[in-house]
DNA sequence: TCCATGCGCTAATACGTATTAGTTATGCGT
DNA sequence: ACGCATAACTAATACGTATTAGCGCATGGA
């Protein structure tokens, strides 16, 4: 039957009691609970029983101010298929913490969109402080509403790396600069002279740590062309990377690699003899493009581990600001190897 | 600085007026609204956009009742990786689905386990009602607490057909019968004549569902042998099937018909030449097995999308309890064919 | 006999918002 | 000058719980 929901002043009721005696039932402490008898309380918790009944969350998180809950923003949708691949990761790994924690998921990603389109944290719609704490997700936070996070008093953690608001930013991410400069120092090492890198280098953090991994490791002069669009003609592409004489091209997107390396096949280039391809963080499942690309690995689970637990740590007032970096593994693949010599 | 957070009082102080009007700025009816003078609007505005207030949504959601939010709730850890594959096709499709209808998602797979170590849902710190209506997937769904949830004023739907406990339960599910028995019909239909069955025929509703679909479309005679064990040693598997001289052998885990197709092939057996492998249904990516059994596919994003839309439909009250059955594509795959005639 | 003590409970309040039923001031008509 | 309507608000309350202060009663000691 549905009646109407059951509330503690029923138990009460029913008991005999008072409201007051219910709740001090279900979660007095040790002394208030002691202070009320045996038979009082089995009658109650009788009722309660009998009842199923179970408390508001709502309410006890009025008064309690918490209630366990970790939100997950993001901005793009995490789940459609299409980012799937990119989003889950991230999300399994923050699941298993939180639920190691016991801490449920408030996935939030239907906000509002402003005037402008873009998503908004803070909107008259905004169901964020539903949680105790959030973890931002995505990789075009907008730079105003991150401040105001940070300026506000709602505990959060991004996960990836943030520049500094005004003030910092508290962030589990991965550290692209140090991997992609990895990957260089290897490509030197094969004797490789003239990079190219298919790529933008500005806009989003991980953008830009790439982009820094990269130049800093390398003598400014080989840097043959850089190639800042993206998802460009692959024709087009090979061209001008065959025409700068670079012997390696550095991808930040997969999708652009991919044809570029059958296009160089195609066009009698052996890979990586001729023409070597790397790609910074990769995102597909290993084998599922056919190829097995040199790249390195983006630990996203274990950044939505680390990140989870750093909230939950600031959260339970264990620890205080944190900004981590966790190291990529190298993927050795298969598309970077010495450069011929044809001299 | 992470000064106290702001109320509309603090609001309403600031603009030198009463709480409730801060509130009506905020919602009041078209009615209310125009009846408060552009001018004190205005300022009130002012203060709420210098401030950066936001309505604390759980005050919000005492007094309306509601907070555009679904839970889903899962038995098993929706997440780890283990289980990655089969969970996150419901996720994709209900994410989508909320999102489309400007709903946010509450994942409940952290609460606490009974004594009996089984997870509950009506425990103490069950955090279900702060969704407006919940979702509850997993495949060994408690009864006892389904009939509980049935009982109850809470509106739910089941992802995945679920027997009546008591009442009717509310569902979106896949017609695993439909699709089993046409699989078998193909079979029939090559010239199989003894047929083995490799799973259980009791237990979780999917479960019983195969194996309904399965005996239905079989005269009883045609049946081999049935090995209920899941997981068994493939050798014994292996030759009880021959020994009984079936010539196809259905699965309902993929996990054993794996094995089963590398031994017999092993063994000299061509697939499907001497031994057709049929699998009720499967959750691994195509290709990812290195094999393509002949199965069928369940709409795991389809149901999530459905049975979100369901549970929406009834939180707005356009409809009532639902039981739909999706249909399952066949998977053609090349592990069913016609039986050799060695005669 | 009277006060102190402890027991077993309850009244009252806070949490932050939405909403309804007013209340006060102002203007208008007569 | 008086009532009456209307504009522009506000007071009060409800939502369901947690929590604190405290009340009435019984018992014990002096």
């Amino acid at each position: 039957m549905a009646t109407k929901r059951l509330t503690q002043k029923d138990i009460a009721r029913l008991a005999g009691v008072s409201q007051a005696t219910v709740s001090l039932v279900l979660n007095g402490s040790a002394d208030d609970t002691r202070r009320i008898p045996e038979q009082t309380r089995v009658r109650i918790q009788d009722v309660i029983a009998r009842t199923g009944y179970v408390a508001d969350p709502v309410a006890r998180r009025m008064v309690k101010g918490r209630n366990d809950i970790l939100g997950v923003f993001t901005y793009e949708p995490a789940f459609p298929s299409a980012q799937a691949d990119f989003f889950a990761p991230f999300l399994f790994g923050i699941e298993e913490a939180a639920h190691q924690c016991g801490y449920d998921l408030l996935l939030m990603t239907a906000a509002a969109r402003g005037t402008d389109g873009r998503k908004k944290i803070f909107d008259e719609t905004n169901r964020l402080r539903l949680a105790d704490g959030c973890l931002v997700l995505g990789r075009n936070f907008d730079r105003e509403e991150l401040a105001q996070l940070v300026e506000g008093d709602f505990p959060f953690v991004a996960v990836g790396r943030r520049d500094d608001v005004g003030s910092p930013v508290p962030y589990v991410g991965a550290d692209y600069a140090a991997a992609t400069g990895e990957l260089v120092a290897q490509a030197q090492a094969h004797g490789h002279r003239a990079f190219a890198y298919v790529g933008p280098s500005e806009g989003a953090e991980s953008t830009v740590d790439r982009w820094r991994g990269f130049s800093n490791a390398l003598q400014p002069s080989a840097l043959a062309v850089h190639w800042p669009e993206v998802d460009s003609d692959p024709q087009e592409l090979l061209q001008a990377v065959r025409d700068a004489g670079a012997t390696v091209a550095f991808f930040t997107e997969l999708a652009d690699a991919i044809p570029f390396r059958r296009l160089a096949i195609a066009e009698g280039l052996s890979v990586p003899g001729d023409m070597s391809v790397v790609v910074l963080g990769s995102h597909l499942r290993p084998g599922e493009t056919g190829t097995a690309f040199t790249t390195y690995a983006i630990p996203r689970e274990e950044m939505g581990r680390r990140a989870t637990l750093a909230l939950v740590d600031r959260l339970e007032g264990r620890a205080g600001l944190e900004q981590t970096l966790l190291s990529c593994e190298r993927v050795e693949g298969e598309t970077l190897g010495p450069p011929k010599t044809n001299e």
